[in-house]
DNA sequence: ACCTGTTGTAACCGTTATTGTTATAACTCA
DNA sequence: TGAGTTATAACAATAACGGTTACAACAGGT
């Protein structure tokens, strides 16, 4: 068969593919993190530091700021250089899971599957499952977006224990 | 404050934690490649060597006996050492993009989201903060995962086009 | 004006997952 | 038996992650 021969015997030069990289990063525990940080800022401010934060989320402090400096370039907290403690910048009600989510960079590029590319156009599927799938993935993840915008962080906190 | 020092003075020994590792994968492009596979067994089984699909998918051989092993000890195709071409173990009907999903371990343990361990218990945020978000973070997960178990491999070559 | 505590970063390390690759053993069937 | 294939081990290159040290810059109190 012609598709057999012209899938099999390939030729050797796509070696050349200089490799984009582009890897999709897993969801890490910089979003939970950042989660943690932001309950404890809501909650008591002025202590806040990156000391104080990495204390109750046991890690180093270091790892705290860089997460913090994410949240503020997201616009979500207020922070100074020098000024111990952090803010809000907006209400804990209108703070929702996804706003950390993004501000995190939980997922590469805002897709969080990963698609094989270069598939062989010569094949009837390597030709159309790239945009088919995608569309079902998107909206798979958009489900998953959509119920991490309905939780806030006033309500995270109001669900703890007493 | 107490809370205060109690966070802020960690005791130096900490670090004897050992680090469990326990690495969360991210959605690897074995999830893609895998539906491509299956896409393409469903089409034309008699032709689908490893080397077959790797021309479609334009991958190393390798790479797709490693991924049609896993979907093999999933149940899902049937392949047999030394005998070319793969085939369906189910109707392509009921094969879900779920089903290739869990069979590529594309999240490790089935936790989409990684959570930070071992927040300080002396600290109400540290002491809630796992268990309440985990309960929504896997709510989020559970609808991804339900959207994916509503496509079939059947009805994404149904949406190829011609 | 200094000192202390803090934020903000850069730089580096060890670990892990991923993807591609080579090599080799074992199997099937004509 | 030989060609084609599956199965798998081993290795390398790359990248993300989390932790760590080091240091510059800054703010506020004394």
């Amino acid at each position: 068969m012609r598709l057999a021969k012209c899938l099999t015997e390939r030729p050797v030069v796509t070696t050349m593919v200089t490799t984009v990289v582009r890897q999709l990063k897993q969801i890490s525990t910089r979003f939970s993190i950042a989660v943690h940080a932001l309950s404890l800022i809501a909650t008591n401010p002025a202590e806040c530091t990156g000391d104080y934060i990495a204390g109750s989320v046991n890690t180093n402090p270091v790892v705290i700021r860089r997460i913090i400096g994410m949240l503020k370039k997201a616009g979500l907290v207020d922070v100074r250089p020098g000024v111990g403690g952090a803010s809000l910048r907006q209400d804990p009600e209108r703070i929702t899971l996804l706003d950390v989510y993004r501000a995190v960079n939980a997922a590469e590029d805002d897709h969080l599957f990963r698609i094989h590319e270069n598939s062989n156009i010569d094949c009837p599927v390597g030709q159309n499952i790239e945009n088919v799938l995608r569309t079902e993935l998107e909206q798979a993840q958009a489900l998953m977006e959509q119920r991490l915008a309905q939780t806030s962080i006033a309500q995270l906190l109001a669900k703890f224990a007493r």
